[in-house]
RNA sequence: GCGCCUAUAGCUCAAUCGGAUAGAGCAACGCCCUUCUAAGGCGUAGGUUGCAGGUUCGAUUCCUGCUGGGCGCGCCA
C-alpha cells in the first residue's frame, strides 16, 4: 500500500516539474510513514513540507495543491477515500475500507508465505553467532549472541536470503593449553586453593566433573567428533580433546534446549592443520603491510584506521588471537559469501579494526566494510535483588542452563531478543520467573491462544468460511477491528525493516503491539455472534491475526500455543 | 588520555533512515467476569527525553562541548 501511493507521489512530483510548480532538480525523499495517531488516517506523508521551500510556497497551500490532483485519479480513489491536511503541513491517507480489508484476504490466501519477501535475492549471507570457547558451560551473554544471532538469521531467511548459521570455536591457543591443565589438576584432586594449581586456571565446579568423566574413561560425541577417555591422567594431549569435546557436547545441548542449531561448526585447530594460517601471514607479508621490530612480526594496522599496529607474530614464535582470525574471515570471504554478519559480545569490539584492517592488506579485493557486525552490549543480572557478577568462579555464574530451567526457553528467548542490542540488558531473574503473567511473552502467547480457542469453538458449532470471502469483511468497522487490520497490513515491512537494520527487537515490539490491539478487540465484540456476515468477518480476521502471532513469534523462536 | 556503546516516567524498555500531543509493561489508584481463556480489557496518575549550545518548517533522533554509566585499549583470547 505505501508503494502503491509513493508511486503516485513520484508521477504527481514530476507532473508539478513540467507545470513549473517544483524546480527540475528537486530530488525529494518522500516518506510515507504509518501514523501513530489513527486521527492522522492509515499513512501520512511529509511531501509538502519537504517541497516548500523549493517551490516557494507555503506547505499548507502545496499539500492543497497536491491533494486536489490525487483527488482527480480515480484508481487512487479506489484505495484512499479520504486524505486530510494536516499540522504544518503532512497529508493524511485514509485507507477505503475495501483496502484496509483486503489484508485478510491476504494473510488467508498467502498462508506461510506472508510476510516473506526475496529482498536477498536468493544470495547467501553467513552468520557467525555465539562462538563461545569451548573452556566452560555458555553463560547468559551467550544465550544473548544467541537469541538475538538466531533471530538475525530468521528474519534473513524470512526475506529471501539463503542463511549459513556457523559457529567458530577456538580449540587452540593457550585458554585451550590452560584448560587442560587445569582438568589435569581437578583429576589429581587438587583444588583451586592447592599451591601448584594451574595460574589462571580455570575454578569452576565444572571442570570437576569433566575430570571425573576422564578419570571414569566415558565416551563423548561432539560435532562429528567421538572421544573416548583413556584415563591417563598423564596424558595432556589426551585431557585436552577430551575436554574440549565435553565442554562442546555441554554447549550443544544448551543450544539445542534454546531452540538454537547450526549449520557448520568451525574449528580454530582447523586454520593450522591445514596451513591457512601461515598461508595468511605469508600474504600479509608479500602484500607490504608487515615489518619486523623487536623481535616480532607487526602488522601495519594504522593505515586502515587502528589507532597503533599489532604484533602478529610474537617473540616466542606464536601468532596473536586476531591472526587466525583474519585466516577465518579470509576463508570465508574464499567460500564466496559477500555478506558475512558476525553477531558478538560489545567487549570483543576491537576486534573489528584488527579483522578488517588483515583483511584490506591481504589485498584480495575485500570491501572495506567487510564483514557487517551486530554488537549486543553485556548482560546484567539480577538475582534476589542483587547483582551477579558474573565471574568464572562457580556459584555467581549464570549459565543458559539456569535460565532455561528457571525462566524457560520462550521467555529467555524474548527477553534476550526484546531488547536494542546496542543498549545493556538487566535481566532480573526474580521479576522473569517469579509470577509468569508479569512476562511480556505470554502476553503474546495469550492472545494466539485465545484465538486458538476461538477457532476450535467456531469448529464444534460448524461455522465455517472461505479464504476467499471478501463481502463480508465489510463488516469489520469497528474501531478495535481497524487497529488490528492496520496492524496485519505492516507486519510484511516491519520484517523487511528489522531485516535490514539488523534488530530483532524490532519484531518483538510489533508483536506486542500487535497482540495488544487483539487483546482490546477480544474484550469489546464477541465473535461468536448470531449474525452470519459478521461472524464470518470476525473469524476470518481472527484466523488472519492468529496466522501473523504465530510468525512472529516463530522469527523470535518462541512457541505458539494454542492453549495455555 | 583514546575508541565503541549508552543516558527517555519510581523500575525495565520502545519511539518508523528528523515528523504531529514522546509510548508500553511492571509498581500505584479506580472500574469490568451468569457471555468466546480475567495470563485479559477500560480509565486515572506519573516526563524540562542527563546538561548547555547549534543545524531547520520541525530534534529523543543529526552536530559540538560538558557530565554520569558500561565495555575495550596486552607480544592474553
Amino acid at each position: 500500500m505505501k508503494a502503491f501511493i509513493s508511486d503516485h507521489l513520484d508521477l504527481l512530483v514530476a507532473q508539478l516539474k513540467s507545470d513549473q510548480l517544483l524546480p527540475e532538480d528537486f530530488q525529494p525523499r518522500i516518506q510515507i510513514d504509518n501514523t501513530k495517531d489513527k486521527a492522522h488516517g492509515d499513512f501520512a506523508c511529509n511531501l509538502a513540507l519537504m517541497a516548500a521551500k523549493p517551490a516557494g510556497k507555503k506547505p499548507i497551500d502545496l499539500a492543497q495543491e497536491i491533494v486536489q490532483r490525487l483527488q482527480a485519479n480515480e484508481e487512487f480513489g479506489q484505495k484512499i477515500s479520504k486524505m486530510d491536511i494536516a499540522g504544518p503541513g503532512f497529508i493524511n491517507f485514509f485507507l477505503s475500507q475495501n483496502a484496509l480489508t483486503s489484508v485478510v484476504n491476504q494473510v488467508l490466501a498467502a498462508g506461510e508465505n506472508f510476510g516473506r519477501s526475496n529482498v536477498g535475492l536468493n544470495q547467501a549471507v553467513q552468520v557467525e553467532f555465539v562462538s563461545a570457547n569451548p573452556t566452560g558451560p555458555l553463560h547468559i551473554g551467550h544465550g544473548r549472541g544467541a537469541a538475538v544471532g538466531d533471530c538475525l538469521c530468521r528474519l534473513l531467511d524470512a526475506t529471501g536470503w539463503q542463511v549459513v548459521r556457523e559457529f567458530y570455536y577456538n580449540d587452540a591457543g593457550a585458554q585451550i593449553d590452560n584448560l587442560a591443565l587445569s582438568v589435569q589438576a581437578r583429576a589429581k584432586g587438587l583444588g583451586p586453593d592447592a599451591a601448584s594449581w594451574p595460574k589462571d586456571g580455570y575454578q569452576g565446579d565444572y571442570i570437576l566433573d569433566v575430570a571425573q568423566s576422564f578419570l571414569a574413561g566415558e565416551t563423548v560425541v561432539a560435532d562429528d567428533q567421538r572421544v573416548v577417555a583413556n584415563a591417563d591422567i598423564n596424558d595432556l594431549e589426551a585431557i585436552r580433546s577430551f575436554a574440549v569435546a565435553f565442554l562442546r557436547r555441554e554447549q550443544d545441548l544448551d543450544l539445542k534446549a534454546f531452540g538454537v542449531e547450526f549449520d557448520v561448526y568451525y574449528l580454530e585447530s582447523s586454520l593450522y592443520k591445514k596451513g591457512k594460517v601461515e598461508a595468511c601471514v605469508e600474504q600479509l607479508i608479500a602484500s607490504g603491510f608487515t615489518y619486523e621490530e623487536g623481535g616480532a612480526l607487526w602488522l601495519r594496522t594504522t593505515d586502515f584506521g587502528d589507532d597503533k599496529d599489532r604484533v602478529m607474530c610474537k617473540t616466542d614464535g606464536g601468532y596473536t588471537y586476531f591472526v587466525p582470525d583474519v585466516a577465518y574471515h579470509l576463508n570465508k570471504w574464499q567460500r564466496g559469501f559477500k555478506k558475512v554478519i558476525n553477531e558478538q559480545g560489545a567487549d570483543h569490539h576491537s576486534t573489528i579494526t584488527r579483522v578488517r584492517a588483515g583483511l584490506q592488506a591481504l589485498n584480495v579485493d575485500i570491501p572495506k566494510g567487510w564483514p557487517d557486525y551486530v554488537l549486543h552490549q553485556m548482560v546484567t543480572v539480577m538475582r534476589d535483588g542483587e547483582e551477579v557478577k558474573i565471574s568464572k568462579r562457580a556459584g555467581s555464574y549464570v549459565t543458559l542452563r539456569d535460565l532455561i530451567d528457571e525462566v524457560g526457553c520462550d521467555a529467555t528467548r524474548y527477553f534476550l531478543a526484546a531488547r536494542a542490542a546496542s543498549s545493556q540488558l538487566t535481566f532480573d531473574i526474580d521479576l522473569a520467573r517469579s509470577k509468569t503473567n508479569d512476562n511480556p511473552v505470554y502476553y503474546i502467547q495469550y492472545a494466539h491462544a485465545r484465538l486458538a480457542s476461538v477457532a476450535r469453538q467456531a469448529e464444534e458449532k460448524g461455522y465455517s468460511w472461505s479464504p476467499r470471502d471478501t463481502e463480508c469483511l465489510a463488516k469489520l468497522n469497528s474501531d478495535q477491528e481497524q487497529a488490528v487490520l492496520n496492524l496485519l497490513a505492516r507486519f510484511p515491512d516491519t520484517i523487511k525493516k528489522a531485516a535490514r537494520e539488523l534488530e530483532p527487537h524490532q519484531i518483538a515490539q510489533y508483536l506486542r503491539d500487535l497482540a495488544a490491539a487483539m487483546h482490546s478487540w477480544y474484550n469489546a465484540n464477541q465473535f461468536l455472534v448470531d449474525d452470519e456476515q459478521t461472524r464470518t468477518a470476525r473469524l476470518m480476521l481472527a484466523a488472519a491475526t492468529r496466522s501473523v502471532l504465530a510468525k512472529g513469534l516463530a522469527l523470535l523462536g518462541v512457541t505458539a500455543p494454542d492453549s495455555m
